[in-house]
DNA sequence: AGCACGCCGACT
DNA sequence: GTCGGCGTGCTC
């Protein structure tokens, strides 16, 4: 009598499917391997969850092949699993499928396997450390050796020496026999830092990003299992690294929004850490300039260890930051101001380099008829098209549709077009205008996405031959050079008044971040920052580079209008072709949330229906609701949720704890 | 989620 | 007449 595998798949269903195991598999297939079995008329890969003697099941298929010599998941990543699944309200099928990818499988090709060269730590690189790093890293070195979990919060701006105690703590934990995950949000997983880490911990590491090729990230992943490698750095998905003695997780810029997934599930790494660590008594570090205020809050509340690194570790200062009041200026000077020429002029007389940054958001050019006001909008989405003036075309940046520029207009003949809002193609027109001597380069989705583009772009500036760079958020991450000087933010209100609760908190942390790209060396340097809204209390505690200050007043403004930390959020958005079914579904939902609400006396909010802020992508209509409440509580309600019957053609997706609500 | 089956409108 | 749109239901 052959044993049957409890197989679990990843399909938006929760419940397994039982498969026979053929007699040439038995010993293969044992709990945790992941096996490929038909499923309708295709084969998908699933989790051998259990394996049972006897099934109720007519008519089953058998397990078709075995992919792993060695259970893929351990019990603690089984169980981190099943956490991601309640919590982010998925089947335990996708959320294994986000543990494990489905890329990871054995390649078809072996490679020869090339002899490895082990270098081991090298602690001659270790500086010595101030006062307060050897503090804070006594206090993790403390925790990790009594094998428990702890979750602490640095705190300190760039310079401040975080990295060292990361590093310091990573190698207590190596010492220890224990394993380290360094997480770093995708976009400073650079070949710099990467280098600088390599000579430190030498082939202990292994990097994991989404541009490793499927051979490489399967030979990454299998020896983390195996234990060849110690640590593990890496974008996003790394926190499930297989390792089996986990000793320290770290999360550096923890406030960055990389951090959360945007598909099933919708997890935030700092949350599956956190769970991670718990399972595995082991330690999160999370650092950052301006802790997310969610986390702030709960290093205020106890629930993490909160330390502060409030100087640079070369005392130096942070660079002064003038606030320019856009209002008080003539149209002729609403790009660039008097005070933000006369820094250019100054930092361009003394053979230093500019960064300027301008957040594109809300903020491209558009094309409009003077004579009937017609602004060329996207057929598939609810967005205005933008004006690429490289291209000399139309394009919609949500579904990449292109069309050339018209000369005339289609619904009142007239030729007057005019083009409106700034974007980084203007900006570099009116620097060239008013600075024709300086090199000027230009840094920003377009241009960076181009083959070698970026690293030609970023190795042209770090050589110095080029004055000014240009850039949107790209150039506010990891371009540290010190011979930059001065840092211009051509217009901080884009990201100011989006109609989201995170819009401050956004702000402060961009200001914050794109104001430490100057004054990195002894030079100095200065910041202008060109607002509408020069009162606002974002910017104010920014120019003060005051995160106290602005932490107060944010958790005020969450505290009365009731968001997170001080509830939950749940987004439900609705998708379909039709906008009146997309409508009616949405208000069928309301009402149920609303009944459940009422039956159960539950303390939680149903806000909406509303149609999203971009009301239609790629032709598909889009409405939301946004839930507010205790996490557990909305939990409970979306499990009611999803008993009622929708109009056909109406994709419900949900976004647990929402970064924006947009 | 995929994928097939099945039912209605507009083409050569 | 049939091609193909999408609504429905099932997958061990």
């Amino acid at each position: 009598m052959s044993k049957i595998a409890v197989v679990v798949l990843p399909i938006p269903l929760n419940k397994p499917f039982h498969y026979s195991i053929p007699e040439s598999l038995q010993s293969a297939v044992s709990k945790g391997t992941r096996v490929l079995v038909p499923f309708g008329n295709r084969k998908i890969s699933g989790y051998v969850a259990d394996i049972i003697e006897t099934t109720y099941i007519a008519n089953i298929k058998e397990v078709y092949s075995v992919i792993d010599d060695a259970p893929a998941v351990d019990k603690n990543l089984f169980e981190l699993a099943k956490w991601l699944s309640t919590k982010y309200v998925c089947s335990l099928g996708e959320a294994l499928s986000a543990v494990v990818p489905s890329v990871l499988k054995p390649p078809k090709r072996i490679f020869n396997n090339k002899p490895e060269h082990r270098f081991g730590i090298n602690k001659s690189i270790r500086p010595t450390l101030t006062q307060t790093q050897q503090t804070i890293t006594d206090a993790i070195t403390h925790e990790l050796k009594n094998h428990k979990y702890e979750a602490f919060l640095l705190r300190g701006v760039t310079g401040s020496g975080k990295t060292e105690i990361y590093l310091c703590a990573i190698e207590e934990a190596l010492a220890l026999g224990k394993s380290a995950i360094f997480l770093l949000p995708e976009i400073s997983l650079t070949p710099q830092f990467i280098s600088i880490i390599k000579s430190r911990f030498g082939d202990n590491i292994g990097v994991w990003h989404s541009k490793l090729s499927v051979g490489e990230k399967y030979r990454t992943w299998l020896s983390a299992k195996k234990g060849e490698i110690k640590i593990m750095v890496g974008a996003r998905s790394s926190v499930f690294t297989p390792f089996e003695k986990l000793g320290i997780i770290v999360i550096d810029e923890e406030h960055e929004q990389s951090y959360k997934q945007d598909k099933k599930p919708t997890y935030h790494v700092r949350e599956v850490a956190l769970e991670r660590a718990k399972l595995s008594n082991a330690v999160v570090i999370m650092g950052s300039a301006t802790p997310s205020l969610e986390s702030y809050w709960r290093a205020q509340n106890g629930e993490f260890r909160l330390f502060e690194l409030h100087e640079r570790i070369d005392n130096k200062q942070l660079p002064p930051i003038t606030i320019v009041d856009l209002n008080c200026l003539s149209a002729k000077h609403k790009i660039i101001s008097e005070p933000f020429k006369n820094a250019l002029i100054k930092t361009l007389a003394r053979r230093e380099q500019a960064v300027i940054f301008l957040n594109r958001r809300g903020f491209s050019p558009w094309l409009m008829c003077q004579a009937c006001q017609k602004v060329w909008q996207c057929h598939n989405c609810s967005v205005s098209l933008v004006y690429h003036k490289d291209s000399q075309e139309l394009v919609c940046h949500y579904c990449g549709h292109r069309q050339p520029i018209p000369d005339k207009c289609p619904n009142c003949s007239s030729d007057h077009l005019s083009i409106f809002g700034i974007g980084t193609q203007k900006v570099e027109e009116e620097l060239k205008k008013n600075f024709p001597q300086a090199r000027i380069a230009r840094l920003d989705r377009d241009t960076a996405s181009k083959k070698d583009a970026y690293k030609n772009i970023y190795e042209n500036f770090k050589n110095e031959d080029c004055d000014i760079l240009i850039g949107t958020q790209i150039v506010a991450k990891g371009f540290d050079f010190p011979r930059v000087t001065f840092v211009g933010v051509v217009d901080a209100d884009t990201c100011l008044y989006l109609p989201d609760f995170r819009s401050a908190e956004r702000t402060f942390a961009l200001m914050t971040q794109v104001s430490g790209r100057a004054g990195r060396s002894s030079l100095g340097g200065e910041v202008v920052i060109q607002t509408k809204h020069p009162q606002h209390y974002a910017l104010v505690a920014a120019k003060q580079h005051d995160y106290k200050s602005f932490y107060e007043q944010e958790i005020n403004f969450r505290k009365e209008l009731n968001y997170p930390p001080f509830c939950g959020l749940v987004n439900i958005l609705l998708r379909g072709k039709k906008a009146e079914n997309v409508s009616k579904a949405t208000d069928t939902i309301t009402q149920e949330l609303l009944k459940w609400k009422k039956e159960n006396n539950a303390a939680i909010e149903v806000l909406g229906s509303t149609p999203a802020a971009i009301e239609k992508i790629k032709g598909m209509f889009r409405w939301q609701i946004l839930l507010k409440g205790k996490a557990d509580i909305l939990i409970n309600a979306l499990m009611q949720m999803k008993n009622c019957s929708l109009p056909s053609g109406v994709i419900i997706t949900l976004d647990i704890d929402p970064q924006d609500v947009l």
